[in-house]
DNA sequence: TAGTGGTCTAGACCACTTT
DNA sequence: AAGTGGTCTAGACCACTAT
């Protein structure tokens, strides 16, 4: 694929910053030329960098690298341990249960297991410069990640282990705000109750649903942000 | 624009259910001759729906009406009264206040308006059902929106009005979880203090900042959702 | 085997911005 | 005036799916 590679090497210049923001690009007729390519497929390589927001084109001046802020959208699937890296703050986490349980009936449903089936059930505890940030209760599908419970979870979170051994292809979130239980609140090393946000998060590879996922933030020491930009083809986009 | 004129009339077979899921979608040699273009142009079409995911392509196969779950994103600027609608809920909203003061400074920095400057200032309650789900505290930038205070939003919310006179271009949200001040818990009509999940959201044209708002909602009585798929191009994407 | 989508070419005309 | 991106054409070859 020759867009791909013309791609590709755009992609290093910027990433690693070799281009910073506002930079010019080069043109669809040069990039044509130095790659031995139609323009047609040239421009389709910034057409598609334009698309995912890491370029800015328009008619009559060029292109350029966008500015950062119109580069992420809301809600990415979130790693809490990358987050906390990118703040240049310490991670840590502790592994509070590791086990396998028998399925709620709604759960063993929803994991397209037989009722009384076993899932895998993890408890961890992630830290911020040593404050208990997010606790993470997550339920695993066996079939599809049959190694979950030999994992070292204080070396890797398990949302990385499992976008490493599965192709994540759909996500659902449900976001609240809940006293924690009395179980968290010890996981969280809580004085006392205090409004936590509760994010529940499932994700499905080709087979099936993966991992169900309950993320219980203290209000006072978390907050979930974001930013997106619109472009072209959201607007055009009917509501349906 | 010939891509756009096919674009149109495909989403009007969709939308209005005269082509349910998975029915099939004329191929590009059929689009290129219906529509007197060449393939390449109706090719754009077709891969223009399929990156907003409203059809499915696969080679050799051809290309069919996407099934639902996979047209959402995540945290689309939503709008209260839309959500209850969909519900088949009742919507109505009590004007608390809409006046003009005096802007704080770090709000008249983000707006670029001179430190005392004056701008539009409005809290309005959503009822769903006779309940109220959402206090909506939000501040106009009176330069850009001159006549925010003489609209009638119980009629409409200030979000329909506002994405109605400006093109919205950016916004940014950030959530959490607090307990609600005495004024809000007023506003919500809550006998005892429960955790509210806050939304601020601000939102931007190419001018400059339109709006600031902070959305609260009551825990027992709301949860923000969402659905999210994974196309190629995030998967290639890089983190940076 | 016929039809489909995926990729690519080598041209073309236009509206626009920069100089 | 020169260069840029936006659109479009009329071909082509390929890998894949359905029959």
């Amino acid at each position: 694929m020759k867009y791909d590679h013309i791609k590709q090497s755009l992609y290093r210049k910027i990433e690693s910053g070799e281009w910073p923001e506002h930079h010019p690009v080069s043109s669809e007729n040069k990039l044509a030329e130095e790659f031995s390519v139609s323009r047609m497929t040239a421009r389709r390589a910034l057409q598609e960098l334009s698309d995912e927001g890491l370029v800015v084109r328009t008619r009559g001046a060029g292109t350029f690298v966008a500015p950062l802020k119109s580069q992420s959208a809301l809600l990415t699937i979130r790693n809490i341990a990358d987050e906390i890296r990118l703040r240049k703050h310490r991670h840590h986490a502790v592994v509070q249960l590791l086990e396998d349980v028998v399925a709620e009936p709604g759960l063993a449903t929803l994991l397209q297991l037989p009722q009384g089936a076993r899932v895998w059930h993890s408890v961890i505890t992630h830290f911020e410069n040593g404050q208990a940030v997010q606790v993470e209760d997550r339920y695993v599908n066996p079939v599809l990640v049959p190694d979950y419970l030999k994992q070292d979870f204080t070396a890797h979170t398990p949302h990385e282990y499992l976008c490493e051994v599965t192709p994540l292809t759909e996500a659902s979130h449900q976001i609240e705000a809940v006293l924690p239980s009395k179980q968290q609140q010890i996981w969280l090393e809580l004085a006392m109750p205090e409004p936590c946000l509760q994010i529940q998060r499932r994700t499905w590879t080709r087979e099936g649903m993966v991992s169900q996922a309950v993320l219980t933030h203290p209000g006072s020491r978390f907050r979930l942000g974001g930013h997106m930009t619109f472009n072209k083809k959201q607007q055009n986009k009917p509501s349906l």
